[in-house]
DNA sequence: AAATAATTATCGAAAAACAATAAAAAAATA
DNA sequence: TATTTTTTTATTGTTTTTCGATAATTATTT
């Protein structure tokens, strides 16, 4: 029951960088670091947003939901 | 680009009244109302968490993102 | 029409994003 | 293995936003 934050996957599909990603998005690369480590409690939806539009994926690719 | 809160489909399929799902989820139902008419514009993960949980459903089903 | 439900609107407090920066750790590469 | 690059961790401060509480308005249902 965690909505787990999972980047990994589709940046491999995409062969991109956490450094490129955080470039394109418009953060930096540490706090796209505490995204990807699920270490944030919350996203803006524009942030969320733009690394969807970035990775050309969906939220369902990025955000995950584990009992 | 944009990503958009779409809780009304998973209330229909569980038929289920946004007040009852504010209740169950634990936040008042003015809050939700934001959510649902995407006023919002930062979700924390304890709240799409338990709106899941609620509905039983992934947050791809809830949230979409329209080109 | 009356009752119920949902939305909108404020206000304030608490929480958290995010920037900026530096340091540490990990990974890749020569 | 040594060096470089990348990623993660940590800290501080500012800004943003959630969320509760509440009341009023609007919409829906009975």
């Amino acid at each position: 029951m965690a909505i787990i934050v999972n980047v990994d996957v589709m940046l491999a599909k995409r062969k991109m960088s956490s450094g490129e990603l955080a470039e394109k998005v418009g953060i930096t690369p540490a706090n796209l670091s505490i995204l990807k480590t699920n270490k944030a409690k919350a996203i803006r939806f524009s942030t969320l947003d733009k690394i969807c539009e970035v990775l050309d994926c969906k939220p369902g690719d990025i955000l995950d939901y584990q009992k």
